[in-house]
DNA sequence: CAATAAATTGTCAAGTCTGATAATAAACTG
DNA sequence: CAGTTTATTATCAGACTTGACAATTTATTG
């Protein structure tokens, strides 16, 4: 009886072209006119299929969180019996461990936009929590023995070496700081053996 | 024979407002307009005293650079002899360790922005190598048989943790993370024991 | 084909940002 | 006090951003 709907592929590219500019110029720095360039609509489209630029920022939080932990998942669900967390940790401190690269840097972007909004402070929250549990989890695991307490403390340094190699990698020589940190976070787990 | 020159107070404060701003917004965010809010002054100061945007950009990246440096080898100077290594983490891991408490921030969103300047990128680069460097040393007078690699290692691992503790606290609950952080710090540098 | 619901395009007004330059005020020196 | 150098203010044009809404096109269904 209609035209048929086609905001959902389009909310889709949409944040997708958002998520690349954000990565690469901040969320500040990420124009509506620059979003909907990288994404070949025309920018009132983007008001259209999802709204204005506050509602964008959000839409685009969401979908990061989510896809985040959703890959986090994939990623440990698909790890082997053998060596499990020298695999968790290799996928971890690969450049650009989730699909995209550019993951964390979105994230960080988000992070730092967080200040002036509570509504996205609270679900970035909600998803750094849901992160290091994950990375506790694997880490309880591997160091049955190893306390809760001591368990939490390595799961953030971890994920903060992972979040730092990742964000550094604009300075260059991302390859040999993913090196060294990956072998840190060795390091790091391995405390927790005796 | 003329009017007296301020133009070196003048570019302190507008360089402190910039930096201010930058922690915010990022540097696609700070734009020159709010920066001279922030500082009290007419715009046009700031071209008058500093140059045009990619001019104070540099400037802000070299006065980063140079403070964040001075403030690390003062920190270091003024180390006790007694738990040294313990001293210095935890001055690296109170939630703003450095006298403003924003610096890493800015030193965040001036990373981000060096993909697009070579000449910035350089000068980032050769900071966080020297920041690093200084760890790596402090360690090695903590664990003198430890050897170069895993000294790196371990160095890169603690700035990461550092790095990212003081990224993450506009999600609020800044002062756990800055505490579990500081603790995997120390359990991570301990590894250089045996 | 006609009705209809949705996508897409076009356009406006208001606001902000930047770079540049001219005009003015201030402070010091001889 | 007159001259000179510098700080400060004022102003301009051009470009970019955003929000909003009207007009138009397009695909589907009865």
């Amino acid at each position: 009886m209609a035209r048929p709907r086609v905001t959902e592929a389009r909310r889709e590219e949409i944040l997708e072209a958002f998520a690349r500019c954000v990565a690469r110029d901040g969320v500040e720095g990420a124009s509506l006119q620059k979003v909907a360039d990288e994404a070949g609509l025309a920018r009132a489209l983007l008001r259209h299929h999802v709204g204005n630029r506050e509602e964008l920022v959000l839409a685009l939080a969401e979908r990061f969180c989510r896809q985040s932990l959703a890959e986090m998942a994939e990623l440990v669900a698909a790890l082997p019996e053998r060596k499990r967390l020298d695999t968790f940790i290799a996928a971890l401190f690969a450049p650009g461990y989730a699909s995209s690269g550019e993951d964390l840097k979105v994230g960080a972007a988000l992070v730092n936009a967080a200040e002036s909004s509570p509504e996205l402070r609270k679900r970035l929250r909600a998803w750094y929590d849901a992160f290091e549990k994950i990375v506790a989890e694997e880490l309880g695991r591997a160091y049955p023995k190893a306390r809760r307490g001591p368990r939490a403390e390595v799961a953030s340094g971890i994920v903060g070496m992972a979040f730092s190699a990742d964000s550094l990698t604009p300075l260059g020589d991302g390859k040999a700081l993913f090196a060294r940190s990956r072998r840190a976070a060795l390091r790091l787990a391995a405390s927790l053996e005796r």
